[in-house]
DNA sequence: AATGAATGAGACTTCATTCAT
DNA sequence: AATGAATGAAGTCTCATTCAT
């Protein structure tokens, strides 16, 4: 059972600096997508921080260590930055949950389960490996500034999961899938906020007993009759 | 079972009008705590929907139909108004959760099994009958302007929760209270953000579902051996 | 000829002051009209020093005595204030010239030659009395930030100038009426300006020669044949 | 009479290309001049459609097609810029209007009369050839940037019209030469501008009547007596 | 010599808070 | 006690100018 088999695959964790180190170089010359990357870093960290209407922009570009005019040169506004960060992360969640993830056959259980397993590990390892952009993307309310391009993003994660959910509740009673994702990452947020408000410390052990938990919420269980 | 026998009481839906009428009146004569309360309620409002670095203190006095300066008859700042305002919702968020509820023995799981879903209801009704107080209390980054009388309120909540399900989870294996408490409380929020955000439609059935399925999350197990 | 005997009326001089003392007040009260009216005088004299982009808010509200956030309590940006600077200018200049002026018979030579006289020393007599507003009035390329609003205000003073002109030169010969127009305003705006950039000094008898001079350029010779 | 005579001489028109063309050359290789006449044509377009303040340097770099920094190894900065176009559009008004005019006995009317029907064709030639050239060179407030080496051109314009006015005028009634100029100069800026806000459009007929139209308003008099 | 990325002063505008009425 | 006009600090964004490449 290769799925749950990544105790060595590092996801999540090195997405970042992949793409910092990636940036494309010519001769060793940085380009501009270095600064780019600084000033989205930066901004995810005070958004996640103080919220979008909590973080003004001069501050963002101080901590990318930029005057605030070039900040500008890289963001036509706010607006668009904050839209790029939360792309930007959005992303990095998606590769971090879905990349390399083989075609499973979820209907049967120990399969399912194990898949389910995997799955929460990689929400745990991208929580932990990132929690700026973890906390970023659970804020309510971006509505107010998304744009099309970013909802776009928000689906292209949605969506896989809707579609493994749907195939894991064939034919099972109990709540619809939407309700199913709903509670089970409604479940995972509130984990990694307790913890970052200090209600609870966190250890692997407990994150897969959490997620155990879960499974046992969305076990399909044959409809009866 | 008189706990699940609670159809017949409205709680929640009228915790807020209870709080509107109830303002002291002596004789038909209208006291402070009305315009407290107005300005609280139109500030809940604001701040729900735009946060509160989004909302501006003239906005809010003028939703209460007040003028900017007598605000600032009642609350001190922003600040002083907001935390009043958290501690309010969440006194109300208390009051529909635990008021009234009997000692009950947790211990036997057919009797916890119905306060969960008591629980569980009260919480439904809660976020039904006061979306803008759910969705404020939900909000992340209160901490940022918070205060400790707020932050006690918050445990006031938090412990009976918690006294309750320790005494439920005595001597069941899997996560820990915290734990499992941080779980239910974030499919719950999860569950309501998804309604608000258009994902899915809840009626009372799916919402019972939901809440069955929860509870086999956390259904004691005895401790092997 | 009461058309000329003008002279015991001074009009365009004290357009402005009535406006000001015209403030409505109600027992004494100086009323909101006072403010807005100072930030328009201030505006104007620094609009027609230094034109639209020459000239910083801050600096119209300290030569208005007023702070910043109060100037825009009274108008909803730069643009509108700069439109309103506009139509309050422009509504002078057009009581100033076409105030109380009677429906004369232009056809007859005499009286069309007396006519423009008395147009003339309106001119003269509000360009003397509101230099600002006559410099900003002539002032290039309002266009860019004009409103629908401001162009009406336009057009209201220069259709009776044009109806008197139409109705001047009928079966002379010459020019059309428009080109006419243009040619006389822009004579007495170049007058003006040299005045001030003090390549002439104007006292009124030059002035009233100059206007009979631009009479002999329109004066109606009947067409041949 | 070879004043008049000129139907056949392309005046104004071929100024700017002239100029252009002209830039020194040696076999072949352009010269420094060139990147300096590109810029100056970018900047007066750019000016006289925006204004001074209403321009942005980098904006006439790029309308040049060269880096902002190449700009400003021409020009020392914006001030700079903004006379060295204001002298260099002057200088070919000046050319236009008095390159190659003899000597005339100006005192003879019909000559007199002569020279001014091609001075204002002179004129017309030059706002139609360069529209943005005398569009700027009428903007108001050019006094606010403009420095001594601009005003004294600003002199070398008017001076040989005024020698010519004084000749002109000798022994005439009427207004003095300076009021004379200004009204007459007026008078064609009002016809160029009425013309470029649409509120007329003028064939070279129309601007001939215009021209004869203000020939009558300095023609000379002999003073009474 | 040419470039254009970088910058910070300064522009426009908002808003928490005060205070005269 | 109630008001809302007034304010200036602070936020968003622009642009004249510099300087490393």
């Amino acid at each position: 059972m290769t799925v749950i088999d990544t105790g060595s695959i590092n996801y999540g964790m090195n997405v970042r600096s992949v793409n910092k180190s990636a940036a494309k170089r010519r001769r060793g010359r940085p380009l501009v997508d270095d600064k780019r990357r600084i000033i989205l870093d930066a901004a995810l960290e005070a958004f996640a921080a103080r919220g979008y209407h909590g973080t003004a922009v001069p501050e963002v570009a101080e901590a990318a260590g930029v005057g605030t005019g070039t900040l500008y040169r890289y963001f036509a506004n706010k607006e668009a930055l904050v839209n790029e960060v939360y792309r930007d992360a959005k992303q990095r969640l998606r590769t971090a949950l879905l990349a390399g993830a083989p075609e499973l056959d979820l209907s049967r259980t120990e399969i399912a389960e194990a898949w389910f397993a995997e799955l929460w590990r990689r929400l745990g390892a991208f929580a932990k490996a990132e929690p700026d952009a973890f906390r970023f993307l659970e804020m309510q309310d971006h509505v107010e500034y998304l744009d099309a391009a970013s909802r776009e993003v928000e689906l292209s994660v949605l969506a896989p999961l809707w579609m493994a959910g749907k195939r894991l509740r064939e034919r099972a009673e109990g709540p619809t899938v939407d309700v199913v994702i709903a509670l089970l990452w409604g479940a995972f947020v509130g984990l990694i906020k307790a913890q970052r408000l200090g209600y609870l410390r966190l250890d692997d052990k407990q994150l897969e007993q959490a997620g155990a938990a879960c499974w046992r919420m969305i076990a399909p269980r044959p409809k009866k009759g």
